[in-house]
DNA sequence: GGCGGGAGCGGATAGTCATCCGCTTCACTC
DNA sequence: GAGTGAAGCGGATGACTATCCGCTCCCGCC
């Protein structure tokens, strides 16, 4: 088993896979580093034994930031329940989806490498985006703020520059403005 | 000296600066790959040498794609004066920057991991890139088609999702769409 | 509570990366 | 055309990555 699913038939695989876990988030935190080996050491545990419970870094990366993940995809009906559709998809994009990946040592730039290899991500994440961008987009369609006709990996594909935020600049504002963007590139027509 | 300039004092670094660029290109073109020690070999050079001149993987890789680079930004000119200023950012995104990057083998992939360390390209080659943008970005607010107040930065940000186009896939019509999407978030107000 | 089978472990190992510094070779001067 | 300073070379070296396979120890069963 791979990719930092969790169905261990032995108790010995589950303690590890949660050592490797906190080891990872403390390498994470503290360097931003994610060397098998150092992980392997702090976890008193066989480097062989990392890396079948996690065949890359970004995997490892992932899994650490797993909880993030699935909160910016769970949070989406939330906003779409308090804001109107438009309102609620600036908000995610701002506060939820570039503020993660600039609060997380790593994040973006495993997003960005594990995306490369193969356009696939590990653990459904990929497809659990997809699904948070299309809810999204459906209910700006139904409210008759977004043109119909817009997939959901082409709005993906808007949101890529988020990857390229400067932790260090005024994110937040180029964040609002990348947003505003993809706004108006989404907005139904109005001539 | 790093990053692929050329100014070299000495001949013996001019010529071995030649020798890495073409066993690098033949490498690319080849496997893909660009691991320095079998570079620095097939160039008959130490691996040393490989790291001065090239610092890293990326620097390498556009080095050799140097050529390309400097088209897609020389075009825009040319474009500008053959097309009306939207119908030239179009072709411009699709048959100029994302041709490029679904054609060279790595380059795509390169310039996703070397604007990932610090937002900084080797050689000019973002300001060149800038330069560029902000060219077509002018004169189509000059033409009246796009809004004014956007910057280069932003626009760039929002090209950031050609990078991820799939060169075994339909990254025409995945371009193609993406121009689209960016075209309207550019489009001067029409309410 | 002892046993058998196999899932899972772990570290030795082969391969690769990146650095560093003593030596070479070039350019320039007289 | 010999001398000198230093730019530049290159490969030995230490660190790191990723794999592979013999052994451990967990689970389920009797």
């Amino acid at each position: 088993m791979t990719t930092g699913s969790v169905s261990p038939r032995r108790a010995d695989t589950r303690r590890n896979h949660e050592r490797i876990l906190i080891a990872a988030a403390a390498s994470l935190a503290d360097t931003g580093e994610v060397s098998f080996n150092a992980i392997a050491k702090q976890a008193e545990v066989g480097v062989g034994t990392v890396y079948r419970h996690f065949p890359t870094p970004e995997a490892l990366i992932l899994a650490v930031y797993r909880r993030e993940v699935r909160h910016i995809v769970e949070v989406v009906p939330v906003l779409l329940e308090k804001h109107a559709p438009e309102e609620a998809l600036r908000v995610w994009v701002t506060d939820h989806v570039a503020h993660y990946m600039m609060t997380k040592k790593g994040l973006a730039d495993a997003l960005r490498t594990a995306t490369a290899a193969r356009g696939e991500l590990p653990g459904d994440a990929y497809e659990d985006m997809l699904g948070a961008v299309a809810a999204m987009l459906e209910a700006n369609v139904a409210a008759g703020t977004v043109r119909p006709g817009l997939t959901p990996e082409l709005v993906m594909r808007g949101m890529g520059g988020l990857l390229w935020l400067d932790p260090n600049g005024d994110w937040r504002r180029d964040a609002a403005d990348l947003a505003d963007l993809l706004w108006h590139g989404l907005a139904a027509q109005r001539d």
